[in-house]
DNA sequence: TCAAAAGTGTTCTAGCTACACCCATGG
DNA sequence: CCATGGGTGTAGCTAGAACACTTTTGA
């Protein structure tokens, strides 16, 4: 099993990588994981592998990639891994070793193995689900403005998002609810923005493909 | 790894399934599948599987639904499967060996471990794909007319599909191409229909969702 | 009173559904 | 000439993008 694990961090999607100690590819950095136990299935490993080894435990929604399979994708043993997406809030900052370290998924050092293609796969995932399910649930804090909801989606996806029709695609589906607060404005003032929380934290597919869909 | 292919026979979405002859599950209908070898990855060894075993050379597509890892999923052993989807066009026969059978996805036999929900992935899928992918190249011959293609979606997505707008999709799309031929009417005369074509026989997602995509 | 930031109203468009209508064949 | 099945034209709907405009704050 190998993590994925994103979070936005300075406005820049980072993945968390450790760095190899020995052979092979000593020095490199390589993504969190581990073997599965006797009495578990691959996500709960995954999960307990994150939280043992790492210490992460914010971790607001895991899913599986798919199998690594390559015969020789890691030099001198075969090795099949299960790749897992596992996203943090940006509100987390969990405290982890000292040979780990987050690294922006659009800049990322030497790595071992096949592990940028993982990380490559993760981003792409999330960049899809953000746009049909209520995937930002894992990426935002409990409560936040549309702007800074903007921000993340921003982060995540590469290019502009308007904060107008964000708000107001996740408002149609449901996604978004008003706490009915407001947050402060900032120091060159502006008009305090309502604050929101997603509706569920759990994934759900929001928009379903519109097409060849069952007569009305 | 573990295969459920699917083919639509009899204007059904069938499964090939083979019956145990051994403990446990002695009687039950189980996937076709193997171990990985040394020298091949997950998706080749699939493939091999399916030809070597069950004698299938005629899969079209194949992709991986993800990994089955419950600790308890086959009594007395733990046994960690990936679960692939595979599809036949409609019109190839596959010799079949004795021991398998082809099975309607919504009328299955009693099935082996938790086979069953596999079949309910892959049936998942395919429904999903078929709606913003090219995938129905998968299911149909080289050559066909609309209302045999339409045919064909009704039987794997399980509800209406009107073959006006079926055509309109998938042209407007770029997924089909008219072969300039057509095909004669039937007995009881009717407007010769066109053949048309898949323009790739390769999984293409035609409609990436529309939504929070980049500024134009 | 002005700048800044948030939020609303409105228009425009793409893509799809629905359905009326037209076309080509067999008997 | 009519029934049958295939194909086209077109109107309407919905979701989203774009953008002008209004609201609420700090200085």
């Amino acid at each position: 099993m190998l993590a994925a694990v994103l979070q936005i961090r300075d406005e820049t999607l980072q993945v968390l990588l450790w760095q190899r100690a020995q052979q092979p590819d000593l020095g490199r950095w390589a993504l969190p994981g581990g073997q599965l136990g006797a009495d578990e299935d691959v996500q709960s490993s995954v999960l307990r592998q994150l939280a043992d080894k790492v210490d992460l435990r914010e971790v607001a929604h895991i899913e599986q990639l798919g199998v690594f399979s390559e015969p020789r994708r890691v030099p001198g043993v075969r090795l099949v891994a299960t790749g897992f997406l596992g996203l943090v809030p940006c509100d987390a900052d969990p405290a982890v070793p000292q040979d780990t370290r987050w690294h922006p998924v659009s800049d990322l050092p030497d790595t071992a193995f096949d592990h940028a293609a993982i990380v490559r796969d993760a981003r792409d995932r999330l960049r899809a689900k953000l746009s049909y399910t209520n995937l930002g649930f894992a990426l935002a804090p409990t409560e936040f403005t549309v702007s800074a909801l903007r921000d993340l989606y921003v982060s995540a996806l590469g290019h502009p998002v308007s904060a107008t029709n964000l708000q107001r695609v996740l408002a149609r589906r449901g996604v978004l609810v008003a706490t009915g607060e407001t947050a402060p404005p900032g120091p060159s003032g502006g008009r305090p923005a309502a604050l929101f929380r997603f509706a569920e934290r759990q994934l759900r597919v929001t928009d379903a493909s519109a097409v060849l869909r069952p007569p009305s």
